[in-house]
DNA sequence: TCGTTATATTCCCCCTTAACGATATGGAGA
DNA sequence: TCTCCATATCGTTAAGGGGGAATATAACGA
């Protein structure tokens, strides 16, 4: 129940959405997630936490970058199958067809680079 | 999105959880609910409004009884897979298990017949 | 119409949570 | 070791959500 829970909250939060809607193209970091989301660096990374904990996504350094990703669904009975069905679900909606427009523009070299 | 995380929230509370668990089962009205949960009955009406609001569960009245269900699905494109799911997940919780047991017990002429 | 009963709504309390800024952590390079 | 930079954590604030008591609504019977 627990569990189930967690999962269920990860995915009641719309920037958390968007985040495992992008990570379904492609490995993120947290600047990118922040750009893209428009968000504060520690609100992306607390959300990404979140996701984390829910066994929804898992990540692993490289260098100063934590590159997020898709988790397995192995940690959690409950997140394979919603994760293969967020691979249709909310595909067509608008705000997130435009994310995943702009996902190209948002590279960690241009963004973090400074 | 909107309807989706409607439907996330809905099912991220342990009382709501519960609800649709014993709704699987069989068709009841609040104060069953109310009494199954040891809740106070605003607060089962509340928690029945919300799993409608999201399109989990309908009802129909029958005097002055609401016997709610679960829904078919028609309303949210999200519900039928979820309800799908939820028919095996948590069936080995200990506290959907208690709660299935006593439900037998829950008999609204007991329980509002005073 | 009036009373009764099941349910819905309102009000208030308390706890959770999303947001940000500021600060801490930790890896890489000089 | 010192600095830089990406990320994580902390502190605070404002909004949202679950809880119950009290009240309103609605349907039935007399």
């Amino acid at each position: 129940m627990r569990e189930f829970i967690k999962v269920m909250k990860a995915l009641s939060d719309p920037n958390r959405i968007k985040m495992v809607k992008m990570l379904q193209r492609r490995v993120l970091c947290v600047c990118e997630m922040k750009e893209a989301l428009g968000l504060a660096q520690s609100t992306a990374s607390k959300h990404l936490k979140i996701l984390e904990d829910a066994g929804l996504i898992a990540y692993s350094k490289e260098g100063l970058w934590v590159n997020y990703r898709l988790d397995d669904g192995a940690r959690n009975p409950y997140v394979a199958s919603l994760l293969g069905n967020l691979r249709h679900w909310l595909e067509e909606d608008a705000e997130i067809e435009a994310l995943i427009a702009r996902l190209p523009e948002i590279r960690r070299e241009i963004i973090c680079g400074s």
